[in-house]
This record gives C-alpha cells, structure tokens and sequence, in this order.
DNA sequence: CATAACCTTTACCCTTAGGGTAAAGTCAAA
DNA sequence: TTTGACTTTACCCTAAGGGTAAAGGTTATG
C-alpha cells in the first residue's frame, strides 16, 4: 500500500491530480489508514499508471475514463477502443490543421514586416481591416 | 453610438465577449445612456474590431491588449510588433509539433488494432506499460 | 524524549475566455 | 397597452489541476 506522495512518485502523476481523479470519480476512493491518510493497492496504482499513459497520448479525463472501463471490461471488443483512438486522431488533425492555418497566415504578415524603429507595420494593418 | 448588440453585430463579438473585454480592462468602460445602456462611439467600434481581428489571429486576450497598445501608439515600432508575432509563430509551432507527434503515435497504434469483436488490443496494451 | 522536517488532510481561491441563466428594468412596435 | 426584444447585474459553470492556509500526523535526528 502506497501513501499518495508515493503513488504520485511511482506514476509521475502529481498529488493534487490524482486527489482530482477522486474526486471526478475516475478513480475510485482508496481505502484509508487510522490517521486518515490515503493508501493505495496495487490495483489502483495500475489504475493511476493507465490514466498516466493515456492523459500523455492526448486524452482528456473523460476519454480515460471511458479507456479505463474498458480496460478492465474483460468483455471488452476492440473495435470500441478503436472507434474512440480514431474519434482522437480527428480531432487532433482537426485542430493541428486549424493551428497550421494560423501560423501560415502569421508567418506571411511577420515576413512582410520590416521589424524597424518605424511605426509603418504590415502586421497591425492587416488587424485593422 | 451604437448599443451592445449592435457593436456586437457589427464586430462579430458576443455581448458577453464585450463586456467581458471590459471587464478585464481591455477596453475601458463605454459611456453609459439615462436608461444605464452601454452605447459604444466609433472609436471603440473601431478597437473592438481589432481585437476581434487578433483573436482570430490566435492571439490571447492578453497579448490583444499589448497588440491594441501597440496600434494606437503613434510612437510604436514595428519591431516591437514583429516580436510578438514570432513568439506567437513559435508558441503556435510548439504545440503543433507537440501535437503531431501525439498523433503520428496515436495513427500507429490504431493501424496495428484489428477493430473486430475480440477483446485484444494493442491499443490498451499500449497504454498499460 | 523533544523538536525539527516532512507528510497528509480539507478547504478555499486562482487560472482562460467567456456561456447560461435569473431577476429586474427598459425600449419599440402593433 | 401589451408584447417582444433589449439591457443590466449577479451568480454558477466549464478543464485540469496549482497554490496556499490551517491543522494535525509521522519520522529522523540530537
């Protein structure tokens, strides 16, 4: 049984996350000690690990809940883990191409600017209109 | 002078946007009707537009402030601005790498998961270690 | 054994950029 | 005049925690 700092050390999640996972119900609450303190089982500290890798590869705590049920859902098929990494990666494309639309248009006005001690700036023009 | 959801119309804001802006000191309080009314001059009008052109920019409602500074400061340079449009370029070029390498890893996975009814998958497995 | 250093608890406020809603007052048109 | 549209302030909500305080528990050292 791990006491929370220790939890946090062994899944490189901080304290103040893993406390938030309880209280969001994405985990559920570990027991506690005589003083209060939480402890974890080695099935949570699993559970924490999951959640950990997941979070990393760009889901929000929604998304790992629902990978996390199935996880533990021996019934579980792949195609339902699937369908959810594909919803994923569209999203992140969808928001990659928006950012890259962005940054082309920013890139061509910043490439227009003479970036001189004149107050004359293509930047702040194309704000204007 | 035109009343809140005029500007709004016009700019393409929302009210609660606008009154917000105000709020956080982005642009100061417009002149108030007998009837309490906010009725924003053209001057205003003017940097509302502005700001609503930076945001889509991709700027955050801080960095529209320096930028609104910026436009109505007859002593600027363009140098100044310049500078906060390539950190903005660098900053939005971070996240867009940070985001495809997310994606590239997220693309492989799901190729390797068979998507059928069985409850292996590499996916999961992936996210477990 | 005492005390310092560290750990844990709950609770509260803070972040971004507003959205939603309520209650109350105001304006304009039929 | 009444109805519908508009405005006001005020409050709670979002995601994912971070920071801090006050209080109490634990451990290591002298």
């Amino acid at each position: 049984m791990l006491s929370i700092s220790q939890a946090a050390k062994t899944t490189g999640l901080s304290i103040k996350s893993i406390r938030h996972y309880e209280q969001i119900g994405l985990i559920q609450s570990p027991p506690r000690g005589e003083n209060d303190y939480r402890y974890y089982p080695e099935a949570m500290i699993r559970q924490l690990h999951f959640i950990k890798s997941t979070k990393d590869a760009g889901f929000n705590l929604k998304e790992c809940k629902e990978l996390l049920l199935l996880c533990e859902n021996k019934e579980r098929s792949s195609a339902d883990v699937k369908i959810i990494a594909q919803q994923k990666i569209e999203e992140l494309q969808a928001r990659i191409d928006q950012q890259q639309v962005l940054l082309n248009s920013l890139k061509a006005l910043t490439k227009q600017c003479h970036g001189n001690s004149k107050a004359e700036c293509p930047i702040i023009d194309a704000f204007i209109k």
